[in-house]
DNA sequence: CAGGCTATTTACCAGTTGGTAGAGAAGCGG
DNA sequence: CCGCTTCTCTACCAACTGGTAAATAGCCTG
């Protein structure tokens, strides 16, 4: 049996590296005999445990959306009985997203029209979209909602945080430096404007 | 004398291929004999009008940064003595991202930290965004806009036109279609949020 | 028509890419 | 000790990468 891996595994190291040059550096921007090099291991046993670099990608982002996915159902299993979903879920994105800023990195990267892996991630994401999608209908229903378009609303939430990596790097390469600070700050942002948008008056 | 060149030329054509290419498929994605090949020339062509493949990106962001820089400054000029400048800012931004969405393309894959080009279309912007923040910070000490750090606030809103190429190519693959709806819906927001964060009173 | 300039070509190259084939090596159950 | 599986290695390759050198053709000017 092979189990979810141990953590200093060969496997979880080249993911690892994968995860930070696939996020930086792109898919293309990424070769494969320079993340063996930055392992010191060959680069026939990169593709020993993923088959091709199609193959490696395909399981960076399995992980990661994992990681993302249980995140957000913790945040909602946690919840108070009728406390701010909204407000836990974005709590939650952002927390992955200070942890870990490569992730966002991947998700962006892979968030382009014709880049592989994209379908991948959609698959992983479309189940938990559904469910916010319905479960934002029954509030609108409810009256505790603002009637707007679900799908249209979840998306820009999407591309805010999304966004939020692009601009955690142009800050950085301005020279403002790697605080908190202006992450907090979006994240303020981002829950004022969903909260408008939800809000049932006006 | 060799002008602004004929857009019919070898060279301009060659612009607007590598655009397309640079913004959907990235800078490592794109390959000079595959670009070449669409055109119907030889790859070596390409490179005897901009000497290397970073040239050719060079140019290619040279030429969306002056339509989008002065774009702006169309838009700032044309104001109308005291109307609302940023809104005004803002359709002009959204007008040439939906006449060229492939413009939003080439921003988002440059925004990358250590991406190739990210340097330079700084140096394009720079000059502008100085000159909004210097302007902000003035209506901020006559009392017209709420005190907030101008260089993030202008920040978030770029980020966010950014997020909204992203969001155009996740629709599409969603299969919404390319709708003028949800750009429309998302400016809106934009408008709403910065009016927020600009708004004197609280 | 000679001479230079611009533009495009053919020919070629060294380095890198992702990927295949097969050999060892280490561990384990019988 | 054997055979089996799991892992990592060496050796190799065809295709493609961006880039150089040089030949060719058209065009304008003198």
């Amino acid at each position: 049996m092979a189990m979810t891996e141990a953590p200093g595994s060969t496997k979880d190291r080249v993911l690892d590296a994968a995860l930070a040059s696939f996020g930086t550096a792109g898919y293309d921007g990424t070769s494969l005999d320079a993340l063996a090099v930055g392992l010191g291991i060959r680069k026939q046993t990169i593709l020993y445990h993923f088959v091709s670099k199609r193959g490696l990608l395909n399981s960076v982002v399995d992980r990661c959306a994992g990681e993302m996915v249980s995140a957000l159902e913790e945040a909602l299993v946690e919840d108070q009985p009728d406390g701010d979903r909204v407000e836990a879920m974005v709590r939650a994105v952002f927390r992955v997203a200070l942890d870990q800023p490569v992730l966002l990195g991947l998700l962006r990267e892979v968030s382009r029209p014709n880049s592989p892996g994209a379908q991948r991630l959609r698959g992983h994401l479309e189940p938990l979209l559904a469910r916010a999608r319905v479960w934002m209908e029954a509030e609108m229903a409810a009256g505790r909602m603002r009637r707007t378009d679900a799908q249209l609303l979840l998306l820009s939430a999407y591309s805010t945080v999304v966004g939020v990596a692009t601009e955690i790097e142009v800050l950085r390469a301005a020279g403002v430096g790697p605080t908190l600070r202006p992450v907090v700050q979006r994240r303020r942002e981002l829950l004022r404007f969903l909260r408008a948008s939800v809000d049932p008056a006006t």
